[in-house]
DNA sequence: TACCGTATTATGTATAGACATAATAACTGT
DNA sequence: ACAGTTATTATGTCTATACATAATACGGTA
C-alpha cells in the first residue's frame, strides 16, 4: 500500500502522451479527478502537473484546463561552468596566462580590458577578451590576477547576477589563428556574455574555442 | 495584513545573496528560522527554496543544510523552437526546400535521409541534414512532406523524448557555400541533434547556420 | 583508536482543507 | 443582438501537520 509520489504521477502522464493515449493539444483530466483516479492529494498532482509544465511538455491555464504542449518549444538546459573546472573536469591540468591589461571606456563608462588565454594541459583551450566595470574590479588586485583569472574571481564573489548569453561562429583572426596554431580561416565557436547587476553592465565576455570544440547537453 | 508568498521569500533571499549578508558558501537559515521570521509556513519556504535550487542559486543537502551557490551563474536555458516559429517570429515569411530524398542505413538500422533548405523571406536560413528512422518515417508520407517540414512534422507527432543537442563551429563546405551565397571559406554555426525514445534513435539532424547567426538567451 | 549502531537534524514529500484568481460560460436587461 | 454583470470552473497558492530520508554527530564497545 505505497503512496503515490509526484514523480509517480509525472511518468504516468509521460506514459499517457508517449502511447498516444493523451495526443498533443488534448485536454487531460483536471487535477480533482486525476487525484481521485489515481488516489493521492490534489496537491500532489499539482506539484506533478506544475514541473512538467515548467518542462515545457503541457500548457495550463486557468478554467482552460491542462492540455498537452502542442509545438513544445523544447528548452535545453545548458552548463555554463568555470573553464578551470571544464578542464579538470575532462582530467587536464588548468593553466592561463594573461596576454594583455588596459584600461578603456565602454558605453561611457571606465573599465579595465584584459585578454587571457586558458590551457589544457599547457594546449591554448579558449582565448577570452573581457572588458570589467572600474567599479567592480577595484576589489580586483594584481596579486589575484596571478592566482585566479577573471572568470573566476567574478564568479565567486558577485553571487548573482542576470545577462545575456549568445553563441555564434566567426572565422579566426589572426592573433587567434596563431594562438591555436590553427593554418588556415577555420571557423571558431564564439560564445558572448554581458553580465549586468541591477540593471549595471558589470562585465562584457566574448570567448573563442578553437576548431572541433563543442558544447554540448542532454535534452 | 498581506500573506507572505514564496515568490516574496525569493525576492528577500536573493536580496540578501546580492547585498553580500549571505555570501557564496555561506550557510543560510533552516527553513523552519526563515518561516518563523517570515511570518509564514514551512512548506511556502520549501517551495520558494526548492526552485532556487532548480535555478543553481543555492545548493541544498539533507541535514547539511541550504547554502549559497559557489558558481551560481551556471546554467542557461535556450528554447529551441521549430525554425518555422523562429522565421515568423521575426516577422518574416517561412519557406522550405527539399534537396535531396533517399534511403540509407545508419548504426545498422533502416531510415531516410534528407536534406532541407529552410529560408525566410525567400533567403538562406538554415540548412538541415537529418536521418529518420524507417519505423517512424513510416508515418511520414510524401503528401506531408510538401506542407510541412520534417522538423515540425516531428515535433507534432512526437510528444516526448530524450536526445542530446550540441554547438560548433565549421567551415563550410563547397555545397553550403553555395547554398548560402557566401564567398570564402566561412564559419558556419552548427548545432547537432539525436533524439530518442525510450533507448531508439529516433532522428539525427546536423543544422548549420550561415555566418552571422546567433542562438541567444537570457540567463 | 577504530568501528559500528543510534540519535539528531534539515530537507523532502504527502495530505486535507481553505481561499485566491484568471478565464470562460451563462445570464441579464436593454 | 448586444453589452455588461454574475456564476462557474480549473488552476494557483498557503497552511498545519505528519512522516520519510539522507547525512552527520555522538556515543559506546572492542
Amino acid at each position: 500500500m505505497n503512496r503515490v509520489t509526484y514523480q509517480d504521477i509525472q511518468r504516468d502522464v509521460l506514459d499517457r502522451i508517449k502511447s498516444r493515449e493523451w495526443e498533443p493539444g488534448d485536454l487531460i483530466p483536471n487535477e480533482e479527478t486525476l487525484a481521485d483516479t489515481l488516489g493521492c492529494a490534489r496537491a500532489t498532482v499539482n506539484r506533478a502537473l506544475r514541473e512538467l509544465a515548467q518542462a515545457g511538455i503541457i500548457d495550463r491555464k486557468r478554467k482552460g484546463g491542462t492540455r498537452v504542449s502542442i509545438s513544445p518549444i523544447r528548452k535545453a538546459l545548458f552548463d555554463i561552468p568555470i573553464i578551470r573546472k571544464e578542464i579538470e573536469n575532462k582530467g587536464n591540468k588548468y593553466s592561463f596566462e594573461i596576454l594583455s591589461e588596459k584600461k578603456t571606456r565602454l558605453n561611457k563608462i571606465d573599465g579595465l580590458s584584459v585578454e587571457t588565454i586558458h590551457k589544457s594541459n599547457d594546449v591554448p583551450y579558449a582565448f577570452e577578451q573581457r572588458w570589467v566595470s572600474l567599479k567592480i574590479a577595484s576589489g580586483l588586485k594584481k596579486l589575484d590576477l596571478k592566482t585566479i583569472s577573471i572568470n573566476e574571481w567574478l564568479v565567486a564573489n558577485i553571487p548573482i547576477s542576470t545577462g545575456t548569453i549568445s553563441f555564434c561562429a566567426e572565422s579566426a583572426s589572426d592573433k587567434e589563428r596563431k594562438l591555436f596554431n590553427i593554418s588556415s580561416n577555420n571557423a571558431l565557436l564564439i560564445v558572448n556574455r554581458e553580465t549586468f547587476i541591477t540593471e549595471d553592465l558589470v562585465t562584457k565576455v566574448r570567448l573563442s574555442y578553437p576548431p572541433g570544440h563543442k558544447i554540448k547537453t542532454i535534452l
